[in-house]
DNA sequence: TCTGGGGTCCTAGGACCC
DNA sequence: TCTGGGGTCCTAGGACCC
């Protein structure tokens, strides 16, 4: 059967986000910025009609924001968090074959589905906007890479209605001749100054390269690209989320940390952090690194990073918060300002396939149930327990000074009708 | 002054084996 | 001492994604 790949994506999603639940916000220019407030994450249309780009530093663009009245939003993650799963959820009404693909996007399997594909996307559209509150954009194609295409088109276009059909479209040609070789999914910033050197700038012009060239410079990646733009289905649609590889929790802090004890503080918080994030996945480590940074954007950076391995796999917050501060020991230079630490928890294998080892120190029963009662407790009555370690004033935490309320997942910030 | 976070896959090269 | 071919596994770094 011919393979229909539907994207879904949901415009603007964040700045969205934020607009269901703060009606005032319509047809105002819209952004939101990352952690500590630092780079624009996401924009409404009329903000990025001002020439506010995708990832520029806050600071940059004050003006524009001061003169225009931009609407400036922290990120608001648990709201994000829980308005996708409503968005996923509604898609799945539509079809079971769906793979979570971001926060922000899913594809469908629409094969062998008899009804008018472009009538369906309306369909979905309408839905998810009816559910949720989120404005969603359609694209469909019989690859990935050009239901990709696809979606952006229908992204653009005044007349698409948000949906547009790429499969035996008489139209595909055209399509990716107005498709930059820098949009298509998969070609990075390095694959474009290697295509437009050889003279190749639009979509179009890569699906037709020779593709014995492509496999000697863009290697397997760049094959499969072009095999996609040329129709053939070189990414199945992922059902089973693969188990995880690697789990990774790293945070710019607040404000520069000189100390070493603050340095351990922050980095012992993102490794208790790393511990509960394995054990939700039911995982255990086998290798823990540690790194820490000041900023990038100074001559003299320092970076460093070290590695440890477990004797036995382990999810115990105690064991990596343990490790993670004799790390610091190793990496802190005294006379820096760093800005940045993190963790990053490798070598996962399942929790119930840990390979013990015969000169363990530590109960593991006495901590895997010292550990399931934290969690439990935690999850409960929004994480009342927290480590020592972690410190108490925190000043080097995450800033979110424009944070909007988390409307959907916390009871004292619902929204208030009077 | 202020510059995000969390992932995956591929490739090349080295170590080691028969 | 030199000669050859074929293979696996691991790691670091590159590139890309949202």
């Amino acid at each position: 059967m011919k393979e229909v790949f539907a994207l879904i994506d949901c415009n603007n999603f964040y700045a969205s986000c934020e607009r269901v639940f703060n009606p005032k916000l319509e047809g105002k220019p819209v952004v939101v910025l990352s952690n500590n407030d630092g780079c624009v994450v996401a924009r409404s249309n009329e903000a990025k009609v001002l020439g506010i780009g995708m990832g520029v530093p806050a600071f940059e663009v004050k003006n524009i924001i001061e003169k225009n009245n931009v609407e400036v939003f922290s990120s608001n993650y648990a709201l994000y968090a829980d308005m996708s799963s409503r968005v996923m959820e509604t898609l799945s009404t539509f079809t079971p074959d769906i793979e979570i693909y971001s926060i922000d996007e899913a594809f469908l399997n629409l094969a062998g589905f008899s009804c008018c594909l472009t009538d369906y996307g309306l369909k979905i559209r309408k839905t998810v906007k009816k559910w949720t509150g989120v404005p969603v954009t359609v694209g469909m194609a019989g690859t990935k890479t050009l239901a990709k295409i696809a979606n952006r088109i229908a992204k653009k276009s005044n007349k698409a209605n948000g949906v547009v059909d790429l499969t035996d479209s008489a139209y595909l040609s055209r399509a990716l001749a107005e498709t930059e070789v820098a949009k298509v999914w998969g070609v990075g910033y390095m694959t474009v100054l290697k295509l437009k050197k050889a003279g190749i700038e639009t979509a179009l012009a890569l699906r037709d390269a020779d593709i014995s060239w492509i496999r000697q410079k863009l290697g397997v990646v760049g094959m499969r690209t072009v095999y996609e733009l040329r129709g053939i289905s070189c990414y199945p649609l992922e059902q089973n989320p693969s188990v995880k590889k690697s789990i990774t929790v790293s945070r710019s802090f607040g404000k520069p940390i000189e100390k070493i004890e603050e340095l351990k503080e922050a980095t012992a918080s993102y490794a208790s952090r790393a511990g509960e994030k394995l054990r939700q996945e039911g995982l255990a480590a086998s290798v823990m690194t540690v790194f820490i940074t000041t900023s990038r954007f100074i001559e003299s950076r320092y970076f460093n990073s070290h590695t440890v391995k477990f004797p036995a796999a382990t999810s115990d917050t105690i064991e990596l918060v343990h490790n993670a501060c004799c790390c610091i020991d190793r990496l802190y230079r005294k006379g820096c300002l760093f800005k940045k630490s993190g963790i990053i928890l490798s070598g996962l294998i399942s929790e119930k396939h840990i390979q013990k080892n015969l000169f363990d120190r530590v109960d593991r029963g006495k901590s895997c149930r010292l550990m399931q009662a934290v969690d439990a407790i935690n999850s409960r009555l929004d994480s009342p327990l927290r480590w020592a370690a972690d410190g108490l004033k925190q000043p080097w935490k995450v800033k979110f000074n424009k944070r909007s309320h988390r409307y959907t997942t916390h009871w004292d910030e619902l929204l208030e009708v009077s």
